[in-house]
DNA sequence: ACGCTGACTATTA
DNA sequence: CTAATAGCCAGCG
């Protein structure tokens, strides 16, 4: 874990030379950006609508390459499956992803969104 | 080509 | 309630 603080760093992501990421990427990015303002979606979700049931890891690897995706992928609504900001210790700093959520309405309650189902957004019925 | 790691999730102790 | 374990898929050295 330690040795592994710049171990994806050098991903191409989206090198517009060459390959890109796999549509799983796309797919994911996409999915993203269709959440809609003040509301958040778990990785499992998002993996299920693809069809991956236990892509939730891919998901979050989607996340980490969306740093350099354009538009920008609000991956600070993509929280896990208890509603906890997960990710938010890959974010330029760890606040700033509570910082957006609250900002959009959403209220965090000890890295915990508050009333996280019912802000839930289901990515299926847009699949 | 093989093995490790990881922004997850569910199950078991 | 928390801790540990296993299953899962894809990218990179």
């Amino acid at each position: 874990m330690a040795s592994s603080k710049r171990r994806t760093e050098n991903l191409r992501a989206v090198l517009p030379s060459g390959k890109q990421e796999s549509d799983f990427f796309q797919q994911v990015w996409a999915l993203v950006r269709l959440i809609p303002r003040g509301r958040v979606t778990s990785y499992g979700a998002i993996a299920a609508c693809l069809g991956a049931k236990s892509g939730a890891r891919m998901v979050g690897w989607a996340m980490n390459s969306s740093h350099g995706a354009s538009p920008k992928v609000p991956a600070h609504r993509v929280v896990n499956r208890l509603g906890l900001l997960s990710g938010k210790n890959h974010f330029p700093t760890p606040t700033a992803m509570q910082e957006q959520l609250e900002k959009e309405g959403v209220k965090i309650k000890d890295d915990q969104v508050v009333e996280f189902k019912k802000l839930f957004w289901d990515p299926i019925k847009e699949c």
